[in-house]
DNA sequence: AAACGACCCTGAAAGC
DNA sequence: TGCTTTCAGGGTCGTT
């Protein structure tokens, strides 16, 4: 599942690979993703100068002069560089050529992805307006998440997994930076102390950057780029995450799994309280 | 305002 | 073996 740091892997390719060079067309092979993909206003991108390309919680922004292209990968989605005339891959929704001869291929079995258009300032559009913090970028994360749980009776790690709270952290590196700052993923996200949330804020961003690092957890057959050749690595350094019934690496215990808010949780009732 | 359930969809895994 | 069923899973939306 792509969540921060793949994304952001994926956003640096972008940049990278759209360098000196343009959008010549588009191929939009099946238009039904999360929404209805807009041919006419998606268009709008060919020829047009991308000035900046920039991720906003799991969304990445191609922003031109006509507007802004904005994509989200959903759980299954990727994006790959292909040379134009490469054979397409079951699932490659999205096309767009480039004046290099390179095509930017968008791939997602469950369509859960989306490619949609704003004529306006992105950050004022209904997908992104409500966003929470950016978890690398807030430097008073332990006292934001804090503050902003007092009031609020959920657990825990469906708190943190809110994207109207903190963006980025989903599944995996909820469990992971619960499991790294010794934290109940079940417990009410009010009954945890300041200190606690300071701690897990830490873990939350050093989970995040050391998957980014590491070219993310999921990602696969990814074009590479100077600054990351390898990608999916971070998968080594799981410690609870799809490790139900082994033992933890801290006290040996076993490791369990549960659901939680509808989502399954990983995480050692040891070292985890 | 917050919390919860439904929904979107396919592929992998489990069941028969 | 092969067909059928079940279910995960991010995020949005509508309802409570």
């Amino acid at each position: 599942m792509p969540e921060l740091p793949e994304v952001e892997v994926t956003k640096k390719a972008l940049e990278s690979v759209l360098k000196n060079t343009s959008i010549t067309a588009v191929n939009i092979r099946n238009k039904q993703l999360r929404w209805p993909v807009e041919e006419k206003e998606i268009k709008k991108i060919i020829r047009s100068d991308i000035k900046k390309i920039y991720r906003r919680g799991k969304y990445i922004v191609l922003s031109c002069q006509n507007g802004s292209a904005i994509l989200h990968l959903g759980m299954s989605g990727s994006i790959g560089v292909f040379d134009c005339n490469a054979k397409y891959h079951k699932h490659d929704h999205v096309e767009f050529i480039l004046g290099n001869g390179k095509a930017i291929r968008l791939n997602d079995p469950r369509r859960f992805g989306c490619v949609i258009w704003a004529n306006k300032d992105p950050q004022k559009h209904r997908l992104i307006k409500r966003l929470g913090v950016e978890p690398l970028e807030e430097p008073n994360l332990g006292e934001y998440l804090y503050a902003k749980s007092r009031n609020r009776n959920t657990a825990v790690k469906n708190y943190i997994m809110n994207s109207n709270v903190v963006v980025g952290v989903g599944n995996i590196y909820a469990s992971e930076s619960l499991f790294r700052s010794g934290i109940n993923p079940a417990r009410s996200s009010k009954r945890i102390s300041e200190d606690r949330y300071k701690k897990l804020a830490l873990e939350i961003k050093k989970v995040l950057n050391e998957a980014i690092k590491m070219g993310g957890t999921t990602l696969r057959n990814f074009t590479y780029y100077n600054e990351i050749k390898q990608v999916g690595y971070f998968k080594q350094k799981l410690f609870v995450y799809g490790k139900s019934g082994k033992n933890c690496k801290e006290c040996s215990k076993e490791i369990k799994e549960r659901v939680i808010g509808g989502r399954n949780s990983f995480f050692c009732p040891n070292c985890q309280t």
